[in-house]
DNA sequence: ATGTCTGGCATGTGTATATT
DNA sequence: AATATACACATGCCAGACAT
């Protein structure tokens, strides 16, 4: 480890050496999301109060044991041992963002919704995504809420095989539509930050091969150093604050509660691609 | 680092009206 | 009847915004 005594996240007071220790504990959580995906780190090299970037391409050197995955002309590092983790914790990867779709296939893992509250309605996500709960419940759909580490939150609905992200985008956009329509002062899907007009985005069209989202169990570059955890749906009923999520808390967290993520069950969305006119797209 | 969407501008097409 | 002018609207392209 190069500089354990550097300050990453100085408001939390986390050094690296801290932050490289909660990396192990954080793995067997974090690891499976990255497994089989490709994957892009955002990387702070002085810590979350300096300049960050975006990193897609291996950086060299090359460890030998770590392993990478090409596509689409870029060399993405896979991230699917501690090891590997620990080099990049090393090199100042604060966040790991996975690619949607997965090495050496084509169909998606699973679908994706994703929330965010526009500036000032923080407060107000927890029940605004109760919403899209109950109606996924009404559509008899099992999903899984996390927190994403920021402001926003999204709902994971892990799917059986053959889905392509086709129509999960039509999907999206028909779910998006829906809400906005039966709540027109809670949703909106305008892209543009100045038409959400304090509505929660819900956002679909992020969901798309080569796109990428922050993990599960990622730790994010904000200086309360939260960390994306899955829910439970009467957590987010509850109004549960995404900034109780962090990598002070989230240990005991997982010894009381586990992955939230890892026993959900892959859901079918036959009926309704059918019932949306979009079963055989691609 | 990279893809997608938008807004604006240039260009093109169509339709209506006016001019000769 | 032919041509000109006007303006609405479609299409194409690019730069910028936005996203993770």
């Amino acid at each position: 480890m190069t500089h354990p005594d550097k300050i990453l996240w100085p408001l939390a007071g986390i050094r690296k050496a801290d932050y490289l220790r909660a990396l192990v504990e954080l793995a067997p959580y974090l690891i499976p999301y990255c497994r089989d995906r490709y994957l892009t780190t955002i990387r702070y090299p002085g810590g979350v109060e300096e300049k960050h970037f975006y990193q897609k391409n291996a950086p060299s050197p090359l460890p030998e044991f770590v392993s990478t995955a090409e596509y689409n002309g870029v060399r993405y590092v896979h991230l699917d041992s501690l090891p590997t983790l620990l080099w990049l914790g090393n090199l100042g990867a604060l966040e790991f963002h996975p690619s949607f779709d997965r090495i050496g296939r084509s169909d998606a893992a699973e679908w994706v919704l994703d929330i965010d509250p526009s500036e000032g309605r923080e407060a107000g996500v927890m029940e605004a995504v109760s919403r899209i709960g109950d109606t996924l419940e009404g559509l008899g759909l099992s999903s899984v809420p996390k927190t994403s580490g920021a402001d926003g939150v999204q709902i994971l609905i892990p799917l059986t095989e053959g889905y392509s992200f086709g129509q999960l985008h039509r999907l999206g956009g028909f779910m998006g539509h829906y809400l906005e329509d039966k709540y027109p002062k809670l949703f909106t899907t305008e892209r543009r930050l100045k038409d959400r007009q304090g509505r929660y985005y819900v956002d679909y069209v992020q969901q798309a091969a080569g796109k990428s989202l922050a993990a599960p169990y990622t730790p994010r570059g904000r200086k309360e150093a939260t960390i994306s955890t899955p829910l439970t749906w009467e957590e987010v009923r509850g109004g549960a604050d995404p900034r109780a999520f962090h990598l002070g808390s989230i240990g005991a967290r997982l010894a009381e509660k586990g992955d939230l993520l890892a026993g959900a069950p892959r859901q079918n969305l036959d009926a309704i691609l059918k019932f949306i006119g979009a079963a055989s797209e691609s």
